[in-house]
DNA sequence: ATAATTATTGGAGATTAGTTACAAAAAGGA
DNA sequence: TCCTTTTTGTAACTAATCTCCAATAATTAT
């Protein structure tokens, strides 16, 4: 009972708001990011409103770092997608199914 | 970068709405247990929503089993909360400040 | 310097999700 | 039956998010 559930984690999803408020990033920004491509919010079928589940966040408050040492957007998101690879195939074999 | 985030995992809390769909428990179920005190939403500054950060989820999971085990709500809580001791004190540890 | 590309931000108007509060209906036990 | 526990319904309201159109910075290229 001590470790993690995946099961569970996977299916924890924040909304837009609250993920701008844990990584500081302006709400505006992350749907800009979201339209061009650089991070995604999970596809759902009942909600209609985003929801970004722990491996985004971890993704944007990587991106956030990488920002700040001068890199683009894109290459900033490239380089979180190598670092986090690992992170995110848990998240894909135990993917939420809604 | 393998290892869960606990800073993070304890900002993260989903909707009432969402928890319902996880656990599914209808949200005026969450609601009621929450008023009798069976289950405590996070307290935020900033949200005027409710949130249920992993634990929580976790809980009510394992209440709605012991439920079907023929538990009366009050003792599925306290049995809940003893199974879930040691996950408690992390998130107690790490307590996400809004 | 001007033009093109990249990055960010604003706001209106509509929609969805969540809130409380009062109330009623089941279900279980003494 | 009576009392308590547990669950559910709904109305009226507030909060949060959505899309869409557009504008402003900032950076890079010609």
């Amino acid at each position: 009972m001590d470790e993690i559930d995946y099961e569970l984690l996977g299916q924890m999803a924040v909304t837009i708001g609250d993920a701008a408020r844990i990584t500081d990033i302006p709400i505006r920004k992350l749907r800009y990011w979201e339209d061009k491509g650089y991070i995604d919010s999970v596809e759902e079928k009942t909600n209609t409103t985003r929801r970004f589940d722990y491996y985004m966040i971890k993704k944007i408050v990587l991106m956030k770092e990488l920002l700040e040492d001068g890199y683009t957007v894109e290459a900033a998101s490239n380089k979180a997608e190598a670092r986090l690879s690992t992170l995110r195939e848990v998240f894909n074999e135990r993917s939420r199914k809604y």
